[in-house]
DNA sequence: TATGAATGAGAATTCATTCAT
DNA sequence: TATGAATGAATTCTCATTCAT
């Protein structure tokens, strides 16, 4: 099997890319496998060969998902950078990201009501992981001198409601706006304050 | 009809007591209709004599909602006070009521998905008012010479965004904070930044 | 109680009216009792005093009905006639009834499918006596000499048509036409055919 | 798929003539789609592969069976026969097919209640095809000097009343005749009248 | 392995009927 | 006697899942 650009794609993968499509754009529960085996271009029969049930087809689908957005932000690079730096491509990663992919991005942050035990378990480690990243990314700035000996839940809270502000508004407002340049504005608002 | 501390409760103010509570457990799609009758301790059918349809028996609950959270943050009071107060009240008002009610604020803020057309026209003019409030309140702090003279977007999208990432991990936490406490951090990062 | 006119109607009878209206404007499994207790003006739990469920109000209106159709029908002039006058008169009958009732004329002689066995016992001893009144018509006719020796039943057939027949004509066609007339046309062809 | 005497019936067909048997039992209002699929051998939601709701499967149920109706009685050879013939004709085609198929006949010419607007469209549209059949046989007939100058709608109301009433009695008396014996004697008398 | 026709559990909604007032 | 709020049985229709081919 191959896809336009040639390259193999196998069905499973396939199916996958459909199911993102078709969950993304109707909710889980308005999701019909019919639509999502039309879309991959395969039978309605077929899912079941490869995805056990419904659910799991959606786990899995977040699991890539995430993995793509993951792999988006925790560009080594950012070892690399001070903490300025860091927040500056975080928010621009993220805000790229829900950009290119607005609804799937609702679904990852937001729609844990449909989540079963098993993918909610797989979120919180995966939360887990970010927080512990950016108690390291605050531990050194600390040390380093860079920012105040703040707590580092408090970075959090500011850093994670910023992501899903910004994923909010793109949604509501569908706003246009360069990430290059909003990412520098909350940096200098995070790190400096709004007091004159 | 008596509720327990013996004030007297009309039945359709029960029903939207019994939907607030089957909603957020369920999520829209996965709460029946029976579950929220049984919930209010009436007869199926006696939800039809309140409300005509599942749809608007969610619409009117969502509406009802934001009516109790809107009411505990535009207290009179936020308009004496200087910005840097109003700004610890308003962080006060959502975590209050984010710690409160939960799974009812993920509804309200973040499951747009199944909204009608003319429910979500009624939250955008909601969310509208909720921008202009914010967009007054960094004039006459600009104006006042409280705060540096920055976008009022920028404002907003920093305040959503911590209302936004509060109830998030309120929810994925289960995090015991004192309101007070978390209000006056927060603020006083948003006001004079991180930067040592 | 008191109708417009003056007259003293009971509530049993206001009912009845209102049943009649609601069941022939909507047909019997379309109307809801609670549409004919406002069209009669009382409450829905007050139609149960008089009548014991729905269909047992049904049996009453076709029955009394039946009963209106029947006396507009044998009026005693009808023995004093010859045959000729009398099939005018019974077509004339029978038009101007379908006419003024025309959805009633429908339920009446169509709408056996909904009675209940013991209403469809009732409808076949009337016509059983339609049928007797008839085969003495035909008789004394055929002993006067006023018609050819013919089979009762072919009379009660063409006669029976005719009748049905004015009737659906009226419901599809929303015909126009002078009772009189008709009655006139049709006699002549029943009695003289139609061959040249 | 086969049926009983072997040849071989698509499942469309089958949920038609099932239908047939179970709306023409019990009505349209009292038929469950649940008893069609059983009366078909088949599972409920079997039906709404094949037809999308209720309405439509009546809807198409009707039209089928008018159309094997309408056959059963412009046999070509009509055209050739002169007007007695025809006449004689047409009541043995419509008392045999009332005879064999009772009930449907009182639903596809009298249930006009249930039927949506596009079916009753459609039904006005066929009975205007009968009626021009008619007015060209009773046109002929006058210029071959077969029949008085009649108004073309008193044989057409002579004749739809026949039917109607033939298949009246039917259902009423269970009666037992002989359909050529009827349609002779009837012709006769709608051709030469009864009076001596 | 791939398919899609067949299935039936499940959910929203209606409305005749009951019954407390 | 009159009422109408409350009820739940009954019915249509959907769609995830199965399974014969």
């Amino acid at each position: 099997m191959k896809d336009i650009i040639g390259k193999t794609v196998n069905k499973r993968e396939r199916i996958l890319m459909a199911a993102v499509e078709v969950f993304t754009r109707r909710g889980y529960n308005n999701a019909r496998m019919e639509e999502i085996a039309e879309t991959a271009g395969i039978g309605k029969g077929t899912l079941y060969e490869y995805f056990d049930s419904k659910m799991q087809l959606f786990n899995e689908m977040i699991i890539k998902s995430w993995e793509e957005y993951s792999n988006s932000l925790t560009a080594d690079s950012i070892h690399e950078l001070n903490f300025e730096e860091s927040i500056r491509e975080i928010i621009k990663g993220h805000f790229t990201f829900s950009k290119e992919k607005k609804k799937l991005a609702r679904v990852l942050f937001w729609d844990t009501e449909i989540m079963d035990e098993e993918l909610k378990e797989w979120m919180r480690r995966r939360r887990k992981e970010q927080e512990k990243l950016i108690d390291q990314m605050v531990s050194r700035a600390v040390d380093a001198g860079e920012i105040k000996p703040v707590d580092k839940m408090l970075v959090y809270i500011i850093l994670g409601g910023l992501v899903g502000s910004i994923w909010a508004i793109n949604i509501m407002n569908n706003w246009e706006i360069d990430p290059q340049e909003l990412a520098d504005q909350l940096t200098e608002a995070v790190m400096d304050g709004i007091r004159k």
